[in-house]
DNA sequence: TATTGTTATACTCTATAACTATA
DNA sequence: TATAGTTATAGAGTATAACAATA
């Protein structure tokens, strides 16, 4: 059998979660990138700035991010109530409807993935990796990357 | 403890990883799909026409992306000794140096992620993570997405 | 005729710097 | 003065369509 490092091996397995996610993305017109915003905004309605820092971007980055997610109709502005100068950025109705279904495609895909192993070791594979992100996450403080959807 | 599903375990993963490498990359000014033209081009020298597929892109985006390469020295371009339409594209000493440096910090990354983990645990997830990539593999062709670098 | 690669064009995504309007 | 956000600008990355050169 070939033998992978562990190294090799988790880079191309997050090649292939990201291709299916990226792929599933497409079918509905939306970048990854516009996925992961969206993912973002599921449970948040965060002003401008703070969207910036959740997705390691120059404002002035998520400034168009948003003129073109606003044109396509999944996100809108709302004035801050507090703060002449800021906005707070929420879902539509649309984009809900649209991450809920690449995520049950992408979920699919990954669950296809993973089902060519036995359900003990897929049990296994879960646990590990459960064990890594929250070694990681308490080592780096609650990790933003999180959020697929 | 926090549950995460398998689905959610290895997209939040593959957002880890595929950030080192990113960031990584970045250090030496290479964006990701640099990076990826770069590893793929570590054993081959295809013609465009042959990267394009190895990397998923249209002709067109594989001129663009050559031309830049090519311009900061990373690659060149050969013309084919059997078709005069047709050039080679390989890799220069300064690509093979830079990789090599970007591989190794990117190494390092995912070995202090799975640094956590007691070693027949890592030895665990390594052999699960190495069938599931064979399964994948073997199911649908030898898949380009791999090779990380 | 078919294939290889480039060019023209258009759009997304990103950052830096300068700006406006609040605070 | 400092902060929130936008605009102007520049460049990478991507695709489609049309094209030139060669097969």
């Amino acid at each position: 059998m070939p033998s992978i490092s562990t190294v090799d091996g988790l880079a191309q397995l997050s090649f292939l979660v990201q291709g299916a996610l990226e792929r599933r993305a497409a079918e509905h017109d939306v970048s990854l990138i516009q996925t992961r915003l969206l993912g973002v905004l599921r449970d948040r309605r965060p002003t401008m700035q703070e969207l910036a820092k959740l997705l390691s971007l120059d404002k002035s980055s998520v400034t168009g991010l948003i003129d073109r997610a606003e044109r396509r109709g999944l996100v809108v502005r709302v004035p801050s109530p507090t703060d002449r100068r800021s906005s707070l950025v929420e879902l539509t109705d649309l984009a809900r409807d649209l991450i809920t279904r690449v995520s049950a495609a992408f979920e699919a895909d990954v669950a296809a993935l993973v089902a060519v192993l036995p359900a003990p070791d897929r049990a296994g594979l879960t646990d590990l990796v459960a064990r890594l992100l929250i070694a990681h996450a308490a080592a780096h403080g609650v990790d933003l990357l999180a959020s697929t959807e």
